[in-house]
DNA sequence: CTAATCTTTGTAAAAGATTTCATGTTTTTA
DNA sequence: TAAAAACATGAAATCTTTTACAAAGATTAG
């Protein structure tokens, strides 16, 4: 592959000017500009990116940290901010945290050490902390979403509200035998922060004074398979049932409606089903659910990351723990309505 | 942060031996091993990537080039290629094409040819003549997942026999008036691959003698609102309804159940429907499908690229053109039975 | 015991860009 | 027209590592 030598040579200038017109700089005349250009456009010449790198010190690459890459939310949230990226000339490297105790360790341990990054994106991370000493060492701007993280900037929806949002729509409907399906507590370390939205529930219940039985909390883990299971449970005797169930995210919601269905009984007629996240088949379920915008908060808070890292007035290592709240809204289809006189 | 020859000075050697004893290489004596890691582990020393990269020319980064990141398939390989590949101490940068045209082609042009990776995969990705060169010009091994490349390995499944396959459950079950539903021809390049197994179903069809009515053959994008939509219409009309549906994806298959249930249509007994992929969400609506085991095809790709990259014989710029076929198994779950007496 | 071989180590030369500094040239100002 | 300022350019230093080569020390063979 062509070098700058090579263009230099074929422009008949020094690498320096090749460097300077190729990268739009300062002083250089139109003739030469014009040369190297040609030179460079008849060569096939692209920058060696190493070389860049270590002679700026910029790497034009931002490292994304998730728990998962395959599940909706990660993956719509990840398309997002790799369109932002692309769109400013950045790559984008992907870390996974899903492969265990080990490879997480060796993530943050070697790979975000090794200078690839100018700056990390944590989504739904809760690093531990050690982990947090290892991210600090990098000096590098760090943006969470989904989620604080200690010593840097983060955007995150208020989980607690989101909740207490949901169970109140069911709660002015007329609802007052109202479930949650919430992901167990500490079996998956990132998930704990979606939990809050428990809490937002049992807020909301309390406040209206209503009872929150026991097998109206189900716990499962955060897929539609679980949520399939713990639903077929809670509504099998129709005594102790629900009338409405919210669940921790969309995922859950469409297991439940599933169950709902297989067991004979109609949503939203027998059964108000809502949950969190507005996935992309939430439409075909006709799910009610809190929209939490996942695409656009990726573009925001990849947009933030951009506008730390072009400010150069603005010292790289800003770890201004500055923390924008996003907004959700409640977006209601056809899976809740007011509860049949029956019911009650 | 800590360089080699800070390490150097504090284990009192030099740079060339903290080089060597790092890497695990050549002849380094045991002592002087053992004060270099010492020196390392103490000054928190990681080698700077780019510099690395500058001396050896290698990368330890794949790019992984894909048309969407938030549909399940791409999703679901991205995590296993992730997985393997930091097993392996390689990073992942990601390239996206779903930003349109103009991006399309800045990657080909010119993130590519950074030389930042040490190879390419990609999925499911069906590059044009202009793109080609430019992939050809890297020297670099890819392996193309999916879909053939021309110069490329590849790994794939074959679509046409999976199209059959499917086709040949249902006949087998002793139905005779079947449907496709297969995406839209053109409207998404990369995906014209994937059509293929519509020609299957049309082959099975045929060699069973048997008609293929025009209102049976859908075509919509590959999600489920499109196939919802197109399901109801078809089952509209009772009269010329199909009594099964073979979908080209399973996401497709989620729609059309929720499209018959809707119509008050029973599953399996008064429709029967399959799809092809075995979504992780397939269980939960008990789809009939043909597993293409996504997982493992990113997993086994991902080996056959770290084989010819571990490979010194190999010259890295082996395009040996040889295709692995892919596997697939059909797996039937309880959206599919005979079709009732009724019905015929 | 000497010569040959093997180990260990350090010096210095890469790798391929960017950028500082110095120099020569042109333009502007007084 | 002379001095000052602005501009264009190239030589060489720089970024941080790996590694070829040379040299020195240790071991083995004859």
């Amino acid at each position: 592959m062509a070098g700058i030598e090579d263009v230099a040579r074929l422009a008949g200038v020094s690498t320096a000017t090749v460097s300077r017109a190729l990268s739009g700089k300062d002083h250089v005349s139109e003739r030469a500009r014009e040369k190297v250009e040609a030179a460079a456009e008849q060569l096939g010449y692209v920058a060696s990116h190493s070389a860049y790198t270590l002679a700026t010190g910029r790497n034009r690459n931002i490292g994304v940290v998730m728990p998962y890459v395959d599940r909706w939310f990660f993956s719509a949230i990840l398309e997002a901010i790799e369109s932002k990226l692309i769109e400013n000339g950045y790559d984008l490297t992907l870390y996974n945290l899903s492969g265990g105790q080990e490879q997480r360790q060796r993530i943050f341990n070697e790979f975000l050490l090794r200078q690839r990054v100018d700056a990390v994106l944590t989504v739904a991370v809760h690093p531990n902390e050690a982990e947090l000493e290892q991210i600090n060492k990098m000096l590098k701007p760090i943006i969470a979403i989904g989620g604080q993280v200690h010593g840097a900037r983060s955007l995150a929806m208020d989980d607690h509200f989101a909740g207490k949002l949901a169970t109140e729509h069911l709660l002015a409907l007329g609802h007052t035998r109202v479930a949650n399906i919430s992901g167990m507590i500490g079996s998956d370390r990132e998930f704990d922060q979606a939990n809050k939205r428990k809490e937002g529930y049992l807020e909301a219940m309390h406040e209206a004074g209503l009872e929150t039985r026991k097998n109206w909390l189900a716990e499962t883990d955060y897929t539609s398979a679980g949520a399939y299971k713990v639903t077929k449970q809670m509504l099998g005797e129709p005594k102790n049932a629900p009338t409405a169930i919210f669940c921790n995210s969309d995922e859950m919601g469409f297991g439940a409606i599933m169950a709902a269905k297989d067991l004979g009984l109609r949503v939203p007629q027998d059964i108000s089903v809502i949950g969190i996240d507005n996935h992309d088949m939430s439409e075909l379920f006709g799910l009610t659910t809190v929209d939490q915008r996942v695409r656009e908060q990726g573009t925001e808070a990849t947009r933030l990351l951009l506008e730390v890292l072009n400010d150069p007035t603005l010292d790289t290592h800003v770890n201004i723990e500055e923390d924008v709240e996003w907004k959700v809204n409640l977006l209601v289809r056809s899976s809740t309505a007011r509860p049949s006189p029956a019911s009650r």
